[in-house]
DNA sequence: GAATGTGAAGGTTTTCACAGCA
DNA sequence: TGCTGTGAAAACCTTCACATTC
């Protein structure tokens, strides 16, 4: 059980990166279920994946079990909270509070995991400076300098595709690095900031596929 | 420029499906902004991918393309549709209708491409009977009988986590083949059940990993 | 000349299988 | 004995490169 995180050369693929999010989220819920240890057999079970894979994620940052016995549950949550980042608050921002933007502002998982929308943005009159769920709405107009006053480092767009372009563009001038989008388009940023694109279409369209196509399942196992 | 599609053997991977629900909706773009044809390296371009890559995808399905030319974008786009199976009207059912739910009832992108969400389902009883957009909300006992009646093929689960495990319990039970899943949970269903999940915060933990270690992307290319 | 379609090559991710340790 | 950690093998996915067609 190493004190912390192995420094890798090797860049860390987004499906491993992906299921430490869900390693997570199970051994929270081991966590409750009072489990002090858990094995690689048991975590992917409860995910559908194979024990091998678990360790081998596992290992990219560092060695976490005990042999013979497994992980400490808690401890490995601790350490993939670290390796993850959100074992610290992040300061967010919402922009959009339309249909999208104001069910992610009540979204239970983001505060959980220490994501706090504490800045809420719109272009529509009759909601700027209105107070929605205790956060008064701002001037779409103004992200360029309450972003960085409010000390926002994730804002996440929930505009419609026609504008996202011009409203991440201000974002970007903000000096924002990182965005969340759930607008239907492809957004143009500069190298150093990461979108991560929300489309949530395509899994709709995946089953869409899979019932026309009866497409086989990855594997039987 | 086949007619129709390729009986393929192998598996057609997921990365590939997604990405055709990615050319489908640049497709449309394109066709709003007239353009008669497209290049793979014009369609590589917008949805920052290789050209390779396009060619590659649609090759699994048919040969879309004309050499020295490219693809022609209306009948691309016809295509896909029929490969996705949203060439047709989905009968979708959605079951909480919370904060999630109510925005997707509003989403937009569903019934643009033709999911119809024809039917609600809750358990507060100050729901039930009350017309949200239309719809009449129904009460979550009754999906076993309402969902056959109603001819739902698709249904979307945006409950709590703690109880949507028995909500799925009764929508399989109910016959359906397809489930959308909101809740931060992995349900246990049947073989022949196709369940996809739609998990919010992964991506916004992508993004903190992202930050915290610098993660390089992809490709410089 | 321009751009597709596709085997083959190259790269990445997953799985295997087993040494090593509690 | 039970289970991790990990090189090596296998599977899978992406890119290359070029013959082919318009």
């Amino acid at each position: 059980m190493e004190p912390t995180a192995k420094l890798s050369k090797k860049r860390i693929s987004e499906s491993t990166i992906h299921r430490l999010s869900l390693y997570y989220r199970t051994l929270s819920l081991l966590e409750k279920e009072n489990y002090e240890t858990v094995s690689s057999k048991e975590l992917a079970k409860r995910e559908k994946l194979t024990p091998a894979q678990v360790r081998k994620d596992l290992s990219f940052f560092g060695t976490f079990g005990t042999r013979g016995l497994g992980y400490p549950v808690i401890e490995l949550k601790k350490q993939i909270a670290s390796i993850l980042g959100i074992d610290r608050q992040w300061r967010v921002a919402l922009v959009g509070v339309g249909n999208i933007g104001s069910a992610l502002v009540s979204y239970k998982e983001f505060s959980r995991q220490d994501f706090h929308i504490v800045k809420l943005f719109d272009n529509d009159q009759r909601k700027i400076g209105s107070n929605h769920k205790g956060i008064v709405i701002s001037d779409i107009k103004n992200l360029e300098t309450e972003l960085p006053e409010a000390k926002i480092e994730i804002v996440i767009v929930a505009v419609p595709a026609t504008v996202a372009q011009y409203i991440v563009d201000d974002v970007v001038k903000a000096g924002i690095k990182a965005i969340l989008n759930f607008a239907p388009v492809n957004l143009k940023v500069p190298d150093d900031v990461y979108v991560r694109n929300e489309n949530m279409s395509m899994e709709l369209e995946y089953l869409s596929f899979a019932m026309v196509n009866e497409h086989p399942k990855k594997k039987v196992k």
